[in-house]
DNA sequence: CGTAGTGTTGAATAAGGTCAAGCATTGTGG
DNA sequence: CCACAATGCTTGACCTTATTCAACACTACG
């Protein structure tokens, strides 16, 4: 059972070999994963999944960024997830072969693989440590939503907002200087706030005295110690 | 390698063949799993797991019930997963080795088995058939935690109840009169409301006629079609 | 410049939470 | 079987939080 000649561009079939948890499988099996996988194209702002689509595969984000959200009976979103290089989505609903739950937008220009269910299952069954490290991947998929329930269903707006601010700098310092590298809006949504409510905690945080803002994507955490106890836990 | 003679009782050796995805391990398999675990009685009102705990596991319910919540700092509950016999919990945390993010606790009289993370790997090495059905239940946690906040997130307090007793009669039904299996407080906090605020609703879904209240824990729902377009969906 | 996208601010409002009291049901011991 | 406590549930008054709607400011970029 012989893999070669390589049918793609030898980068082409290497790629996969740059993505957890497909490191794990040897270039045949990558190569027949690459094979039968779609590369997909977005433009910013173009829809990937849509609620209730019937699943086809995983989608692995090879470049770019990706939100999956949840949307309400008016229209408003909630962000569940932001997938970067190297994550996938729709995987849940993939592997059990339900509707999707949630859309999916590129954020920005993305590049993306549409992996089908069947060949990744295959691609299971052949390498256990391929399988091991994508069980692992779902473990941390759920482990991240539950994550994500405590901190929203369970804290304050402000609290949400320091908790966030934390994260984004390291754990010992005092004081930090950060650049959000999204929009307020997006933010937002992830935080579960409308952006009239965001900014508003934003300028109180500043009345008080934590933060500092530096145009508009950037702010001098000023009192670390203070905004960690902000977030309360 | 051979596995016999079995060393417990039948009824004990054969407990796992009871449960998916255990089933799908031969009788050997299950065996060594089986001696690896812990069995666990729990009374009511135990606690099986804290936030922050250190996971050994997964448990797994064979009898009972067993709530998982996430805490608020004011230590308000909040229901991320109802587990029931032949369902497991605490995976997400074992699976990645990381501090649990949500509390465990048996609502009735439970017994359950905890597998050491170890064994359930080998085993999952061991079998690609239940590595499979393994990787879909991971799955499935997911998709259920994703709905969930759907649900939470994006619809009303109203639109949450009425989503949930519709959920409690057959698709079809216009008229149905269910028998409530849990206190309405655990249903309140499954809902992410106050049991104030869901007692408000209820009697408003009363007075509309949707409703019609049997005792303490039953109930007919006696419009569902009006009910289900109330949870709007 | 002018325009679109993004962010901020204010006032009014709604949804749900909190606190406190009271009622009902269940279960227990006399 | 009744008294009574414990628990669970309901109701009312009030309050907090965040949303909504509307107007406006800022910035980026053509």
């Amino acid at each position: 059972m012989s893999c070669r000649p390589p049918s793609l561009a030898p980068d082409a079939s290497d790629l996969l070999a740059r993505f957890a948890p497909f490191d794990m499988l040897d270039a045949c099996a990558r190569e027949r994963l690459l094979a039968a996988a779609r590369p997909i194209h977005a433009a910013r702002g173009e829809l990937l999944v849509q609620q209730e689509d019937c699943p086809r595969g995983i989608h692995l984000v090879l470049d770019g960024r990706v939100k999956c959200f949840v949307l309400s009976p008016s229209g408003g979103e909630k962000i569940v997830r932001l997938a970067e290089p190297g994550s996938f989505f729709g995987e849940e609903a993939a592997l059990i072969n339900r509707p999707h739950v949630a859309n999916a937008q590129a954020i920005s220009a993305s590049e993306l693989l549409l992996v089908p269910t069947a060949a990744l299952r295959s691609a299971m069954v052949s390498s256990t440590a391929f399988s091991a490290s994508m069980s692992n991947r779902l473990a941390q998929a759920s482990y991240d939503l539950m994550s994500t329930m405590q901190v929203q269903f369970q804290l304050s707006g402000t609290q949400r907002v320091a908790h966030y601010l934390t994260r984004l700098a390291p754990d010992d310092a005092e004081r930090w200087e950060i650049r959000l590298d999204i929009d307020k809006q997006t933010i937002a949504a992830q935080l579960n706030l409308t952006p009239e409510t965001l900014s508003r905690i934003l300028s109180q945080l500043t009345r008080e005295g934590m933060i500092q803002p530096r145009g508009r994507r950037g702010m001098v955490l000023s009192e670390l110690s203070r905004l960690r106890d902000c977030a309360a836990h």
